[in-house]
RNA sequence: CGGGGUGUAGCGUAGCCCGGUUAUCGCGCCUGCUUUGGGAGCAGGAGGCCGCAGGUUCGAAUCCUGCCACCCCGACCA
């Protein structure tokens, strides 16, 4: 598999910074942390947004827009959630600002226009938009609210990594409202099932499902679902979660209905989000020493034809054939990019698709030319063939089947070879320093158990698995009864 | 906010300890010719407030002081 990929920023410098981030507009601490997408970066990100947008309106979501900001009194309405977040919010207390009096090529701040109460910039719109829902529901007939926010948000982390953790990051966020608790845990667990099958089946990676522990669990949440991910590292990765959120947040924004039977009752919430850490869980997990492997589904161009030839006779005899071939792909629903840019030369444009994870190259030569062929170049195996034109077409079209399979199946084989039981704790940090990888153990449900083993290795609770066989056993720190195994793992 | 480190061309760097011609090298960029089946070769060229501000000195990228920024390790987190 080459090379480990981590999120540090030295590995993304060398290609993907060049190809889908630059990280650091900055020069001033006000943009830290944040990353500027670059059009191909861009391109994928749309890819994923298209494909989720589907999803929710499939099973009956609606698309909706809330302020970025949040007054603080709305804010702190739920405390947990309030809690959970303080320590990261960006928070706006001016709204002008003036020319410097000692220096007129300036400006500051004027201390005139302050704000009389503060205004959050939204690091996630729980508050905004349960303060909103109040207004909506009266009666049951009101029920449910299912919407759907595509948004940017802030987080004023402390240390940020590209994709994996910046200062702004764009995002979906649904938030739901339902009459009944049973409804409402359904909802947490259809979104994180949506989550599961268009990673798995859309991106190629691996999940698994499961639930948080209270140590994990979102601020103001009841219960938190999620989807975990193992980068090529060995570490976890949070891929998404639906939180199921109890009657907090109507409790907190005075959100109630009157039911059929009559009584005024609090609604039951969800809300549920995934982000542009995506993109870093589909590098981290595909991409190998020549670049970003992309499965094609997500593959901006999904077929790149490249011409190989001297003078500009020979380079229109291959156009033909290439704009031909190129046509039929398109018919064909792929997406073809033919580059016949005579300022770069092939081995550069090979070299520069595959950084850009392009999953079928196309070269055309003079030598192909007499003999009828293309060269195909597969850019998850890196392997070359010789194919004839007229089967071109079959050729590829089955491929992009092919390549999105066995990218999932090899992320997957790796992921179940990076799974490791343990029974004893001597042998958990063993696997957790040589191995790595999730490790599954008993655990005896504690907070204090869990805090325990984080700070002895760093490893913490990824989840606890909703599929598969409940074994009982003994916790691996305690030897105090569990009811079954979960997930532990150095995580992003 | 604690501990460590680094700021020199668009990017990556040498020089700094031990001050002294025109600040080194590579990538990239521009021009010309030859090239084109895996990031071409040769020749020529452009590009620098050596992080910022003070100080020491005949002379500072180099020494001293202050400031700023960034990176790494912690605490925090999608």
């Amino acid at each position: 598999m080459g090379k480990k990929l981590t999120a540090r920023k030295e590995d993304y410098s060398k290609w993907y910074n060049e190809l889908v981030v630059n990280a650091d507009l900055a020069e001033n601490s006000a943009v830290r942390g944040c990353m500027v997408i670059k059009p191909y970066g861009y391109a994928i990100w749309e890819k994923m947004q298209a494909e989720l947008d589907r999803m929710f309106k499939e099973s009956g979501h609606q698309n909706a827009y809330f302020p970025l900001f949040v007054p603080k009194s709305l804010f702190e309405a739920e405390e947990k959630n309030a809690e959970g977040f303080a320590k990261e919010c960006a928070v706006v207390t001016h709204y002008r600002l003036k020319t410097d009096p000692n220096d007129s090529s300036k400006l500051i701040v004027d201390p005139e226009a302050k704000l009389e109460e503060e205004l959050i910039v939204r690091p996630t719109s729980e508050a905004i938009i349960w303060n909103t829902y109040k207004g909506w529901v009266q009666s049951y007939r009101d029920l449910p609210i299912l919407i759907n926010q595509w948004a940017n948000v802030v987080r004023w982390e402390m240390r940020t990594r590209l994709f994996l953790r910046t200062a702004e990051f764009l995002w979906q966020e649904g938030h739901t409202a339902h009459a009944t608790k049973a409804e409402a845990i359904a909802e947490a667990e259809l979104m994180n099932n949506i989550y599961a099958e268009f990673a798995e089946n859309f991106m190629a990676i691996p999940v698994i499902k499961g639930t948080k522990s209270e140590n994990e669990r979102f601020a103001g949440a009841v219960e938190t679902y999620c989807i975990e991910a193992l980068m090529q590292d060995g570490k976890a990765l949070q891929a998404g979660t639906s939180h199921f959120l109890g009657q907090n947040f109507a409790k907190a924004f005075d959100v109630k209905f009157a039911s059929k039977e009559g009584n005024l009752e609090y609604v039951w919430a969800t809300s549920w989000g995934v982000s542009t850490r995506l993109v870093g869980a589909l590098i981290m997990t595909h991409s190998d020493d020549h670049g970003l492997v992309l499965p094609p589904s997500l593959a901006p161009i999904q077929v790149v034809i490249v011409p190989i030839y001297k003078g500009e006779e020979q380079l229109a005899q291959i156009s033909e054939v290439a704009n031909d071939i190129a046509s039929k792909l398109r018919a064909a629903g792929v997406s073809v990019k033919y580059d016949d840019r005579d300022t770069q030369k092939p081995g550069w444009k090979f070299a520069q698709y595959e950084l850009q994870g392009v999953p079928v190259r196309l070269a055309i030569g003079p030598k192909d030319l007499e003999k009828g062929n293309v060269e195909l170049a597969r850019r998850d195996t890196l392997t070359k063939e010789v194919v004839a034109q007229a089967d071109v077409v079959a050729k590829v079209t089955g491929l992009m089947t092919t390549i999105q399979e066995e990218l999932f199946a090899k992320a997957k084989n790796f992921r179940d070879d990076n799974i490791t039981a343990v029974d004893t704790f001597e042998e958990f940090k063993e696997v957790l320093k040589t191995k790595g990888g999730f490790i599954s153990a008993h655990w005896d449900g504690t907070s204090e158990t869990e805090k325990a083993i984080k700070d002895r290795t760093k490893a913490t609770i990824r989840l606890i698995p909703i599929e598969g066989e409940k074994e009982a056993g003994k916790c691996i720190f305690t030897g105090n009864p569990s009811s079954q195994r979960v997930l532990f793992a150095k995580a992003y």
